[in-house]
DNA sequence: CAAGTTTTGTACCGATCAATCTAAAATCTT
DNA sequence: AAGATTTTAGATTGATCGGTACAAAACTTG
């Protein structure tokens, strides 16, 4: 009895991030698993050790698909604060054409951050890195003049929030040119 | 057997409140209320349908609560500009007094927003109705020269943003300091 | 084609879930 | 104080939770 792998893994991990994304770390059930992944819950349970486990890898896998997104915008041409209203506008453009499910990290933040450590931590991890990319940018900005006078960690901070709020809006059913007007409004503030 | 309500109905509310608030819905076990309220599982189920229905009575208080806040500040004195900007410093006070409670609103928008009818109803209620103060109070600065060719509502979409990603930075662990230069930057775009 | 290895479906585990029931305890009314 | 009414505590319900055990099925390798 016994074959090799039969499905990828990593299409499983994927599958699995979209039923947490959308429905969260608590309400999705193995069975919600199994069913998206298309695997019995043997296969589920021989390949990863635990439904927790299972998410973590899912977040992994979310941050390794998302990091490439910002990692573009930032080496793109043109100058600092053109990159990062770019930022703001893909924003805009991806939450509005995922629907409801916003953002998988912020999703992580309000369910799991303040009582799951191994999530937080990764949470964490994640956040500070791309604050120090959106920092370094807001840096050589002003090397160019740009930013006069604003502190790069705190304009950093506020992009990551304002990218988290935009999130949390589609998330709550704004349509695609509520999304566009904040970030609009939010681009005067750079 | 039997004697009228020994226990303060709103104040077993304001107790369920907390841990909802604090742990989310599906995390929150009708044990932990029991203990958050000091009640018996009979006397909280004799006083309430069900923990659903327990939940939209938390979130009703919520909204009570936190709507005064908002009334407060929109009343207040200044210029509509002025008002604004305390709002978010007041926010950034609440937040950073909460720890890592977050916004229960903005806690339910996600867990809960896209899959529960009732609590989504609630929740977009009450954003509209802040909307609408918020919009309101910029076409009163306008009149007053404030915000020259803005689109009130645009603005007002973008104030409940910032305010979302400041209360989700929290969530997240970020300190006071952080969060005011969040509001900080944010207010260059009023 | 057959031996060997892994994956699979399915039944099952104890624990816990939200919710109910019942009868005793506590208060109000008179 | 006695009777009526309601709340209480605690046991219990069926369902579902995450996770495991086991044996049949499927594939690879010789």
């Amino acid at each position: 009895m016994g074959r090799p792998r039969q499905f990828s893994e990593e299409r499983a991990v994927d599958a699995a991030m979209r039923v947490f994304w959308s429905q969260g770390y608590e309400a999705t059930s193995t069975q919600d698993l199994c069913a998206a992944t298309g695997l019995g819950r043997s296969s589920i349970y021989n390949t990863f050790r635990s439904k927790h486990d299972l998410f973590t890898r899912s977040l992994e896998h979310y941050f390794a698909i998302t990091s490439a997104t910002l990692d573009e915008i930032v080496a793109s041409g043109g100058s600092a604060s053109a990159r990062l209203r770019r930022l703001l506008d893909i924003t805009v453009e991806e939450a509005a054409g995922q629907g409801r499910d916003g953002c998988f990290a912020v999703n992580c933040t309000v369910e799991l951050g303040p009582r799951d450590e191994a999530v937080d931590a990764m949470l964490n991890r994640e956040r500070d890195r791309r604050i120090d990319v959106l920092g370094d940018l807001v840096r050589e900005g002003q090397r160019d003049g740009e930013f006069p006078g604003a502190d790069p960690l705190a304009v950093a901070n506020y992009l990551m929030s304002v990218i988290g709020g935009i999130r949390i809006s589609a998330r709550s059913g704004a349509a695609g040119p509520v999304l566009q007007g904040i970030a609009d409004v939010a681009k005067a503030a750079l």
